[in-house]
DNA sequence: TAAGATTGAATCCTCAATCTTG
DNA sequence: CAAGATTGAGGATTCAATCTTA
């Protein structure tokens, strides 16, 4: 009954300034992304997904990582995953193998030719996140929008740490 | 030569406090529209694009908007949101007609049933945004979001107002 | 049998025409 | 001809099997 109770007492809607918040934040979670998408489709041909895939397994060790952990820090199905590392492949970026200690992992591997392509367009990337982020916000508004950002990540998305 | 002058002088990558950051930011990107979707899919059997356009519709005046500035707010493409707007129009949601004023500028307009749904999933959907974001954020993280939010809004989508 | 991964069909989005109106 | 909107083809993602390995 305590759960039934204490939900009864939160508020139905949002208030003004949660609305005002609100209506600004999903601006930048709608907007955001496809600025960051366009830059890199335009200079790189790739989408932000796949530079992220791309990304993260240029910092790996060995530059590789299991295809299950891959999708969970890519917050990507095992299927959208799939589909994309098989188009990454094709491209010669990639390359797939059953993992030695157990079977049933598949370990992803960026290629010499993907780590190039990472290197080719990192810097383009990081220039529109400064450019559309942090050319914009004070030193002191960097630290509240990262202690507000990882308070929300850590709900959403507990298990990226 | 100022503009390349001052391109030089801007560091090439991201400090520490920026990347720890940007890493929060893009948890919170890429992980609350799933967790939204997920809820609306779930709940309501809808795409929180979908949902979005139904809700913009449910406050227009007269529940009309122009298919453009619909486009536009929901950063769509005339495409995206022609194909959107006729699967929600064949499920009874949506009806469309030619602005009398102008013939060119298709009228968008929400009927009584898709005012139902709106009024249907909008508890859920809003509940599900206070138990993301606004139950874990104090009142003053409340004004610095929407100070930072407005700021890189601006930015990315300086026509949304 | 369950977990990791893949596959193919259906659905949605993108992109490049095309159509219509002013 | 330009702006608003739609259409259909091609690509990407989702969903529901299926396959493989422990």
């Amino acid at each position: 009954v305590s759960n039934a109770r204490r939900d009864l007492d939160k508020p139905r809607w949002l208030t003004k300034k949660q609305q005002a918040a609100w209506r600004e934040l999903l601006g930048v979670v709608i907007w955001l992304p496809a600025v960051l998408d366009a830059q890199l489709q335009r200079d790189a041909d790739i989408s932000h997904f796949e530079y992220q895939v791309l990304a993260m397994l240029s910092t790996a060790p060995e530059r590789t990582t299991h295809m299950h952990e891959l999708a969970v820090r890519t917050n990507s199905s095992a299927s959208r995953l799939s589909h994309a590392v098989a188009r990454l492949e094709k491209q010669g970026w990639i390359s797939r193998a059953p993992a030695p200690e157990n079977g049933r992992y598949i370990r992803a591997t960026l290629t010499d030719s993907g780590m190039a392509k990472v290197v080719d367009s990192a810097p383009g990337h990081v220039a529109a996140v400064r450019r559309n982020v942090f050319d914009h916000l004070s030193t002191k508004q960097v630290a509240q929008l990262e202690e507000i950002a990882r308070t929300i990540r850590n709900v959403v998305a507990p298990h990226t740490e």
